[in-house]
RNA sequence: GCGGAGGUAGCCAAGCCUGGUAUGGCGCAGGAUUGCUAAUCCUGUGGGUUCUCCCGCCGGGGUUCGAAUCCCCGCCUCCGCGCCA
């Protein structure tokens, strides 16, 4: 959720801000936003106004009680006028005894006309509460604008893609046909989007996942190995909610959710808290399987291990304080390429635009392998800086112990989500004969095998 | 699943039976003093705000002039037993 004393204080430049992201509708969310959130102060005011009223009064009565005088003791107006309506006897209370039964009778009347403003302001702050979480985060200045994917723009390109291969074969097809994967009986068993990987298949996966965590423990991130299931209360402090009717599973007996991604475990952790400057930048490796109902456009990647429902994913998340976040978050960038230069995949990083980028993110980088036989930069990592907007949800400070606290700052992003990396090293290391060579980087972690896969007829 | 104990500010506790407006310690911040970062003392410490105010004692209702306190409903945690890789 974005701030909102920059609603109150400084409306043009969010609105601005807001106007990059080429959505109407977030526009008109913002002015519902501000209307809102001013009438309820408003509203909170009067309420405020009567409850200090009913407060003097119920400290009053065992002043009286006792003895000792009431004193001055005045009916503001604006309680003088909710009272008019209701108790108009009273509203001239100045002129009855001041015994306790009065004092009594008048705090009484001011109950009904409490409950009258709380209502009207409990339901514009219900309003707030629904407007409030869905207005996107700001955007970094440096963030391109463009309507859609095709305004990002590309930061850099690392390696060079490899000229097409007439004889090599899809990634699907190469894993069938060497008894690798059986998607067939995955999808008669789970549905389509599901896999049974098999043998070298398997400690492919177990390796990547090894090394990245490795690469990321090396530079200071502690690995993490998360609940699969959250539930409903923390999901909601991570996510927006259109993600609970396309993306989630839910285990609807216990109102629990599977996890999409390592990252919203991970923020859910701390929610509620404070941490402690020492502790910051804390640098996380998340390592979790991911599910996600949603997998994409139909006809698209239906066979094979690109999108599936669920995979496995090294994820890497850091809170830090708000000054940190920035270099951060090329450190985060940095990671990721690292990751790939060490296997020897050509890819590119795109700045994604404001048109394009999701409603948590300030920034994003995608990186983007090159898949061999695709002959196609893809996704394969996504690299956000949240800045204040998660942690805000999930009331996540940063600051001293009993000192002085600020909103923590969240960022994410994929190291190696396993199911891609496979694809492209399966496109790009796969031999003629339907072997497959293992990454130099990934040997260590495959009994030192420098290939997977056996011979195919051809 | 059954039984018991709990949830109070950054942390630890008191207050609850017997309703009267959040008490102490630690930590932290600022100040005083002493030729030091020790000791001592003073002040402050959550959220909001239009700032002699409002809210805040797990959440939500109720009773009451007034609820941390009494009543009801829920949520969560811990301990024991049962089951279990």
């Amino acid at each position: 959720m974005i701030d909102l004393h920059l609603v109150r204080n400084e409306p043009e430049a969010v609105r601005a801000n807001l106007a990059r992201r080429k959505r109407p509708e977030v526009l008109e969310l913002f002015e519902q936003l501000r209307i809102a959130d001013a009438r309820q102060r408003q509203l909170g005011m009067e309420v405020d106004q009567l409850r200090a009223f009913r407060n003097t009064l119920a400290a009053a009565i065992p002043r009286v009680k006792s003895g000792q005088a009431l004193g001055e003791t005045t009916i503001p107006a604006g309680v003088r006028e909710a009272l008019r309506s209701t108790s108009p006897e009273l509203a001239a209370w100045e002129q009855l005894p001041p015994d306790v039964s009065h004092l009594k009778a008048l705090a009484a009347a001011v109950g009904p006309a409490t409950a009258t403003a709380e209502a009207a302001r409990d339901a514009v702050a219900a309003q707030v509460a629904a407007l409030h979480p869905r207005v996107p985060n700001l955007l970094d200045a440096s963030v391109p604008y463009g309507g859609s994917d095709a305004d990002n723009v590309v930061v850099r390109t690392w390696g060079t893609p490899d000229p097409p291969r007439a004889w090599a074969r899809g990634h699907a097809e190469l894993a069938e046909a060497g008894g690798l994967a059986d998607f067939e009986r995955a999808a008669r068993a789970s549905g389509a989007g599901f896999n049974y990987l098999l043998g070298d298949l398997v400690l492919l996966d177990l390796a990547l996942q090894r090394y990245a965590l490795e690469f990321l423990s090396s530079r200071g991130y502690t690995p993490v190995s998360t609940p699969m299931l959250l539930r409903r209360g923390p999901y909601e402090g991570v996510t927006d909610l259109s993600d609970f009717e396309t993306v989630m599973y839910r285990i609807a007996d216990d109102d629990l959710y599977l996890i999409a991604t390592s990252e919203h475990p991970i923020a859910a952790r701390f929610m509620g808290e404070i941490l402690d400057d020492s502790t910051l930048p804390m640098r996380l490796a998340g390592l979790s399987s991911c599910f996600r109902r949603e997998i994409g456009g139909h006809g698209v990647d239906q066979k094979g291990l690109f999108r599936m429902h669920q995979f496995n994913k090294v994820e890497q998340f850091i809170f830090c304080r708000p000054e940190e976040s920035w270099a951060l978050h090329e450190e985060l960038l940095a990671n990721t390429e690292g990751l790939y230069q060490g296997l020897q995949i050509p890819y590119r990083v795109v700045n994604v635009c404001t048109g394009d980028i999701g409603t948590v993110a300030a920034k994003k980088y995608d990186v983007e392998a090159w898949f061999a036989k695709q002959q196609a930069f893809r996704e394969v990592a996504s690299c956000s800086n949240c800045t204040d907007y998660q942690a805000r949800r999930l009331k996540i400070r940063a600051g001293k112990q009993g000192g002085s606290k600020v909103i923590a700052h969240t960022l994410n992003n994929t190291a190696i989500a396993t199911s891609r990396a496979m694809v492209a090293i399966l496109e790009q290391y796969q031999r003629q004969d339907g072997t497959v060579a293992v990454p130099s980087v990934l040997q260590p972690y495959m009994g030192s095998r420098s290939l997977l896969g056996a011979p195919l007829p051809p």
